[in-house]
DNA sequence: CTGCCACTGTGGTCTAACCACACTGTAATC
DNA sequence: GATTACAGTGTGGTTAGACCACAGTGGCAG
């Protein structure tokens, strides 16, 4: 077993024992190498690796934001792997999008009336109407989808259509490009996803779920991503 | 932008162009560090990082197995990256269960009849009557789960379950100890696999997604994970 | 009381050296 | 000539030690 997995392997052990919790803080790397008797390089590959997980955020420095502490952003760190596997052509664009449509729609299925996200995806909505240009309006757009998902009250649905969604995150951006017309593009968009909260807020779940899927599939559909067609 | 954070984009590049693909090699460290004008920890480090995405495989020696080849096993990755989180108590075991009967209910619905992953699902329920004891038995239940899988046709919802499964692993041996009776258990669980298999083989993609649901729901139900509980 | 500044401890980076490993080519041996 | 032994080469794995930038802390001078 190499070094800095033996680092991992204690950590997790800290972890799970609840010797270290949410917003915990790591000793020292020097402190952590001293301890576990490594040089301090495999306790930086380890921790290189939490981080890269979103186990942990790595801050310089003092104080508050200082140090290595324990966080719990598995979404970031799921879309960064999934984006890299994008990238060696091993996961098609279009499964990925399949996959966006199945867990959303079991989202918005399932959604509880009346949780915080519900009203949060509300807001989103009203701010979507006076975006000013396309990025602000797909930053929203991405808010919005992910309060919808966390709705269900299941957090790994969430944190995968999450990962999901920000693995395609800069096609989304591209395929833009590719519409013919994006004032009416964008005018539909927010038409269905009024048409969604409401179908959700009205406790409709199989309609929330029908217009879920017909969204998503339509933009990508309309932007150019066929079911066998792999971008990139 | 830290170091090894260039190193990582660079090498993203490269899979992005497709001048690295599946199967290549990277650089030597010495020769990226030199390349790239950084120090050869920040090549290690951004290398162990695409290790740990299962982006990468790093091996010590010359010939086939040397040298850091790019693979492609987002699964293992997944799965670790959300056994860390789940040992950070912030992804509930209930949730991940709820997420494995909803993508592999979804997979099973729609398995593709005739294809090579169902030919050795079956060539698996042949070992697992002949499984000699509960650890290869589990084994085998995995990679009976995987291949069905597979037969869907979509590589993310192959590996996020893949994923879902190797994070509750450590549970799934675990929990068989609170079983009152591991043959019965054992005896009916080989024949809802059956059920399932020849359910998806008649193209009854309904009446296998309801078995792979109950099926699963039931094992951890016995086993005595409910909904609001959370082990460990 | 106010403002400056050295101090301290954090992660970030780099260099240079050594190790274990696995193959390769050559040379000694049978 | 075939076989065996072994030094050579290049790979990742690991370590020690140094220096940097950063951000609070606390004392000191004004």
């Amino acid at each position: 077993m190499r070094t800095h997995e033996l680092v991992l392997q204690w950590i997790e052990k800290q972890l799970s024992d609840g010797d270290l919790a949410l917003g915990g803080r790591l000793p020292g790397e020097r402190a952590m190498a001293e301890q576990l008797k490594v040089s301090r390089t495999s306790v930086r590959e380890a921790v290189r690796i939490l981080e890269a997980m979103g186990v942990v955020r790595a801050g310089v420095g003092s104080g508050k934001d200082a140090g290595t502490v324990v966080i719990a952003e598995p979404g970031s760190a799921l879309g960064s792997t999934l984006r890299l596997h994008v990238a060696t052509r091993h996961l098609p664009v279009a499964d990925i999008v399949e996959t966006r449509v199945l867990l959303e729609s079991w989202a918005a299925e399932r959604a509880h009336v009346g949780v915080p996200a519900l009203e949060e995806a509300a807001e989103l909505l009203d701010q979507m109407d006076a975006a000013p240009d396309i990025d602000t309006f797909l930053a929203l757009d991405a808010r919005f989808h992910v309060a919808l998902a966390q709705a269900a009250g299941n957090s790994v649905v969430s944190a995968m259509m999450a990962s999901l969604r920000g693995a395609i995150e800069n096609y989304a951006g591209e395929l833009t490009g590719n519409l013919p017309d994006w004032d009416t593009t964008c005018a539909r968009l927010r038409a269905e996803h009024r048409a969604i909260l409401t179908a959700v807020n009205n406790n409709d779940g199989g309609k929330a779920a029908e217009l879920v899927a017909a969204h998503i599939q339509g933009f990508y559909k309309e932007a150019g991503v066929g079911s066998d067609h792999s971008p990139n």
